[in-house]
DNA sequence: AGCACGCCGACT
DNA sequence: GTCGGCGTGCTC
């Protein structure tokens, strides 16, 4: 008998044998989905890991069947599945988590329990619970329901005790549905039925037709177009007759006419653009990519950073290396932190090669995400464009792997396992697949600048802006002075109201950065001292005036606003700190007639709200526009000369030892937006600590950034020197969280000694109703992660066999960002 | 994850 | 007394 080991998205630590039955025997292969039922009743779909065979019948009894195989073919590589392994091994998670972190939804299909009525005649005169009569009318009106639905209406937590009862009473039946997964969209067209397809049966159509002239009419199209060999869509063939469908159906009727159901790519076929020039890289940019090709001549499996300032056109670099891989008939991933925010790179890659790009990206819904996964599974796509999650697509001879912006946070997955990154990931496919892997960033992360000081990778830089235009002006602004001088207006400091004024006149365009949306961050009661906070977190509530509401950034929850204190009642309340939405406020009282647009979160949650900012500033609709993070990636607009920054010492006075590298990264970013074209661009940094080094050294080469904050990293053992892995726990009961912390800590001590630190409370101690912990183990960078892993395992299991109880949720995040 | 089984408190 | 809550262990 043949057995598959089967891999479930389902965080179970083992995978588990499945007997295939032989009728299925023939079709069975590795990375196959499968259909399988696992636990009760329940269905999942997961993935063959390996077949064998079995004759034992002591194993073979204990083994369920797969239902079936849905596919002809493997959705996942063999290659891809040893990458899980590792993925799941590296990141202290299983492969079942790795499974479903990879698959779009729409290709795990799961089954989930529903109840239909048995309709046993004159039900309503049996003896019935007020719950089972109502449920038993309900399901008069509908086919079934699901057990979470029936849970709602009965109001209880587990409704399927009492279903099993009543199912056991005749009264209904549980059945086990499959959820709907992908449908490929179709598009109706029509065809002449096959008996009529020969010029004599024609006639005799035509003869049937009769006085029918709308008939007559749509019979001539469809010939006509059946002589052309030409589909014909239904829609297009009621545009061409007056729009009804009534002569479509009277020969559908007559049989003469079939209506066909054709799928349609839901991702729309992108059109070849004719506008590309052909790049003249200047001399600076020829020998960097002239040093990454020889490395990847030389060392294929050494990954390149190429580190170039905002600006020096590293995306001709890509596109020249992108090119060379297709010649050599490979395939392209080009990795982008957040695919909405870097729309002009997209764009400048399809305009080069056209439909052989595919876009892979968080925003798509589920159909178009399953789409695209199974072109890339044909090789229909040389290049994908993707987000971190485009690491897992089935490739079947990738080439090169771009991961622009490396350093970006994007790239790590925080909160459900796998917390992985997906620049690591990368790198890793270097060995594993023996690619070609380029990591490029104006402002490196430290890890991978270090790995090129030490020749693990190769290194590439470009010190130059590729147009003739300079970096732009960064000037600090002391807003301890414009305080004291009582300068400027609101949270804007005389410099950087002048500027954005002169910006105006000269019908230019400026960016503002605040990084923090809303419109304040905490209301305080002036009597009584009160701030409004989260009822699941413990963090103060953010006032979003727009909305009338106060909202939590953490968990979603939402309260009304309100005019006073809920404590003791008094109306003065303040408003405390600076969001976005406020900073718009004040730009529109202080500047009426200019074009004001805010982007943060809020304001580009649907689909296409985000591109309709960005395609409407690009137009010069919009003046000045107002933003988080979302304003520093990738916008390249010429016209733009200002940005200005409301408060760097948001980034600056952050609680964390990566703080001063990512608010140098943000700035850098920001103040790369300004000044990309002939025009002179201008930055201003507003900062009550203008003597921070960080801001001393924007203006200086990167390297000078690195070298200064490096001693500390080194001092405190922090990342690149060392690997971190955090250990985060959580539990509902405070007390119980404590001592289990406590308790935690003594285990891992002997083993880990020194280089655990914590558990502690961190900034946030609760959140979502939950109480947590955070601790961190700083390992040598050359410790031997199997070792580590194995080690850690076994003291955690340890823990959970002596604990009170087993119910303290520990969370291991390798390399957090 | 999702489910069943078993042990406890607070209610018709 | 039972209902349903939570904690624990198992799933090929």
């Amino acid at each position: 008998m043949v057995i598959a080991k089967i891999i479930l998205p389902v965080p179970v630590k083992s995978n588990f044998d499945y007997l295939v039955p032989p009728a299925l025997e023939e079709r069975a292969e590795v990375g196959m989905r499968a259909l399988v039922t696992f636990g009760r009743n329940k269905m999942y779909t997961g993935v063959i890991k390996s077949l064998r065979e079995e004759s034992e019948d002591a194993v073979l009894r204990k083994l369920k069947q797969v239902d079936d195989f849905p596919d002809d073919r493997p959705v996942l590589r063999p290659l891809q599945l040893q990458l899980f392994e590792w993925i799941a091994y590296y990141y202290f998670c299983t492969e079942g988590e790795v499974l479903k972190a990879s698959l779009p939804a729409g290709l795990k299909l799961e089954s989930e329990v529903t109840v239909e009525s048995a309709q046993v005649p004159g039900w309503e005169e049996l003896e019935l619970t007020p719950p089972e009569y109502d449920l038993l009318s309900i399901l008069r009106g509908r086919p079934w329901m699901t057990v979470p639905e029936v849970g709602q209406i009965w109001n209880i937590a587990g409704p399927l005790p009492r279903l099993r009862n009543m199912e056991a009473r005749g009264l209904v039946r549980i059945v086990h549905r499959l959820k709907d997964g992908y449908k490929p969209k179709t598009e109706k067209y029509v065809e002449l039925a096959p008996e009529w397809q020969d010029e004599e049966a024609l006639h005799g159509a035509f003869g049937m037709v009769g006085n029918a002239p709308r008939q007559e009419e749509v019979l001539m199209l469809v010939v006509e177009s059946w002589f052309k060999k030409e589909p014909l869509a239904k829609k297009a063939l009621r545009k061409r007759i007056d729009g009804s469908d009534s002569g479509i159906k009277g020969l559908i009727k007559k049989g003469i006419l079939l209506e066909i159901d054709v799928p349609v790519d839901r991702v729309a076929r992108l059109q070849y653009r004719e506008n590309k020039k052909d790049i003249e890289l200047n001399a600076e940019q020829v020998t960097a990519l002239e040093k990454i090709q020889a490395s990847f001549v030389s060392e294929p499996n050494r990954p390149v950073l190429l580190h170039g300032v905002t600006g020096s056109g590293k995306t001709h670099l890509y596109i020249e290396l992108i090119r060379e891989a297709l010649d050599r008939g490979e395939e392209v991933l080009y990795l982008l932190p957040e695919i909405a925010l870097t729309q002009q790179i997209i764009d400048k890659i399809k305009s080069e090669f056209g439909e052989k790009v595919g876009v892979y990206h968080s925003r798509f819904n589920d159909n178009e995400r399953v789409e695209i996964w199974q072109k890339v599974l044909v090789g229909d796509y040389a290049i994908v464009i993707g987000v971190r999650s485009a690491i897992f697509l089935p490739f079947a001879k990738l080439g090169l792997i771009v991961v622009d912006e490396e350093h970006d946070h994007s790239f790590k997955q925080n909160e459900p396992n796998p917390r992985y990154n997906a620049r690591d990931i990368a790198v890793y496919c270097a060995h594993l697949l023996a690619c070609r892997v380029l990591l490029g960033s104006a402002t490196p992360s430290f890890e991978s600048f270090q790995n090129a000081s030490l020749k693990k990778y190769a290194l590439a830089t470009i010190h130059n802006r590729a147009v003739k235009s300079e970096l732009p002006q960064i000037a600090i602004v002391d807003m301890r002075e414009q305080r004291k001088k009582r300068l400027g207006q609101g949270h804007f400091s005389q410099p950087l109201l002048d500027a954005v004024r002169r910006t105006l006149e000269r019908r230019e365009q400026a960016i503002l950065f605040q990084n923090r949306r809303g419109f304040v961050p905490w209301l305080t009661c002036m009597n009584c001292g009160h701030v409004p906070r989260c009822i699941n977190c413990d963090i103060s509530l953010t006032y979003h005036k727009a909305k009338g509401q106060l909202r939590c950034h953490y968990c979603g929850y939402t309260d009304h606003e309100f005019a006073q204190c809920e404590k003791c009642g008094s109306y003065d309340l303040k408003q405390q700190g600076i969001g976005t939405e406020r900073i718009e406020e004040e730009l529109k009282a202080l500047f009426p007639e200019a074009r004001i647009a805010r982007m943060d979160l809020d304001t580009t949650r649907s689909r296409n709200g985000f591109l309709k900012l960005i395609r409407s500033f690009e137009k010069h609709e919009i003046d000045i526009l107002v933003g988080t993070q979302m304003v520093s990636k990738g916008l390249d607009f010429e016209n733009v000369t200002l940005v200005g920054v409301i408060e760097a010492d948001l980034m600056l006075n952050f609680a964390d030892f990566r703080a001063y590298e990512r608010a140098y990264q943000l700035l850098t970013q920001v103040s790369g937006r300004a000044g990309r074209a002939q025009k002179k661009g201008q930055v201003l940094i507003q900062t009550f600590m203008p003597d921070n080094p960080v801001l001393k050294l924007l203006q200086q080469p990167y390297t000078h950034f690195f070298d200064l904050e490096m001693p500390n990293r080194k001092a405190l053992d922090y990342p690149p020197y060392t690997r971190v892995i955090r250990l985060e726990l959580r539990h509902k009961n405070q007390l119980f969280l404590e001592t289990q912390a406590e308790g935690l800590r003594n285990i891992l001590l002997p083993t880990f000694g020194r280089t655990l630190l914590g558990p502690e409370y961190p900034m946030v101690t609760r959140l979502r109703n939950e109480y947590r912990q955070i601790a961190m183990l700083k390992l040598p960078r050359n410790a031997s992660v199997g070792k580590v892993r194995k080690v850690l395992a076994e003291r955690i299991a340890f823990y959970y066999k002596h604990a009170p109880k087993k119910t303290l949720r520990i969370l291991v995040d390798v390399d957090p960002m």
